[in-house]
DNA sequence: CCTACCGATCGGTAGG
DNA sequence: CCTACCGATCGGTAGG
């Protein structure tokens, strides 16, 4: 084995060549921050996931804090095809209880993936750190996803598909009938055997759905309750 | 000064003789822990806060996270009373629609009040190294008030009151209805100057309530909507 | 010569 | 109950 081949060999391993080398430490660094938050991760660890030293860490980012905040803004936007979804489906659908149950089931996995119930267990955690950063997290969040919903309901509303005053108070009735509860109670339970399974999230959100359609849905509109 | 009076004067400074020592410490740790978080608060200042050395702290609980344990339980029981309160009040209302509006008044203002959202983020913010404390304190505090509201809406449902086939499904919705988009957003955003007024609020629980009764009142036993 | 990276170790502080 | 101190580990940086 010549020495280029040695030298080969060093660079491409273990995460390819140096384009790579800021993915590898992302990925390391999101992994065990939400594994053990922010002061249970120590840069060592996170150099040493990665296959880098640690002063290639310092070199891309100047302190861990800078290297948490670029973990937590490049987990985040998977709520961005969330939104465009919910203004996709809304805008003229032939059966809005269809529509809606469709989007709430999508909303609450999401809301209580095993990924995203550790960001926000992190976030909160050190919101007391972060304060600018949690709530730049959650604008951008489940900000982007209730605005569209909001807007998405204003829209039905002047169709005459919904009674609704206030968007964006609908919107978070509409949220938090579907999955406050499987929320709140994920970030306190710790993935678990017993994690809900899917056809059981599938329940609850078609009950916050149908309760949301009583309590928002034009008269006739729609059936007040199916029999059981 | 005789060394007497010296003495003394330590032994009742700044949290009096040795039966309240224990109760200086839990206050001192309490203030800590929910400010700077678990790891962000060192045995040294607990000590320092509580006036006492931090041979005091080792001669009363074996180790930090016993002390972490006894200052979550002991900050929790504020729930009892509001369960207590659901029971009674929704036992045989006059006026449905104003007791579940002032239930619903108090429930978010105790879920939004400074303190419970700072237990809330010291809590999901360890529940990774404390599986059982989280789950523990879940049950205990929104657990309890959950129960006592599901067993109220049953009650109520069989008075005719309301419609309800999920009494948890139910109590659920109302809760989330009242407080989730508040509870949620205040977990993420530290107090600050912004923080909602109590009348906000207020208008916050009447808005979810009139949605509860949209879904769940039996029908005519309330006007569906009242003129803006 | 450069960028990217190494092994080794700094001063301070954690829980106990 | 205090001062002093431990083995271990932290975030950040030295020279090469």
């Amino acid at each position: 084995m010549s020495p280029t081949t040695t030298k080969l060999a060093i660079w491409t391993h273990p995460h390819g060549p140096f384009a790579n080398t800021r993915t590898a430490v992302i990925d390391a660094a999101t992994t065990l921050f939400l594994q053990s938050g922010y002061p249970g991760t120590s840069m060592d660890e996170i150099a040493d996931a990665a296959g880098v030293s640690k002063r290639t860490l310092y070199n891309n980012w100047a302190d861990k804090e800078h290297l948490f905040r670029t973990v937590v803004l490049e987990a985040s936007p998977v709520a961005r095809q969330l939104a465009d979804e919910i203004t996709d489906e809304l805008a003229a659908p032939d059966d809005l209880h269809l529509a809606l149950t469709s989007i709430a089931q999508r909303q609450i996995r999401a809301a209580t993936s095993h990924r995203l119930v550790k960001l926000r267990r992190l976030l909160i955690g050190e919101a007391h750190r972060f304060p600018d950063l949690a709530a730049e997290y959650y604008d951008l969040a489940p900000g982007t996803v209730m605005a569209a919903m909001a807007a998405a309901l204003e829209r039905l509303a002047r169709q005459g598909s919904l009674r609704v005053d206030d968007p964006t108070r609908a919107a978070e009735h509409f949220a938090f009938l579907v999955l406050g509860a499987s929320l709140d109670r994920a970030l306190f339970t710790v993935e678990a055997d017993d994690d809900p399974p899917d056809e059981r999230l599938d329940t609850v959100a078609e009950d916050g759905v149908r309760a949301f359609l009583r309590a928002y849905a034009t008269d006739g509109s729609q059936p007040t309750r199916p029999a059981p």
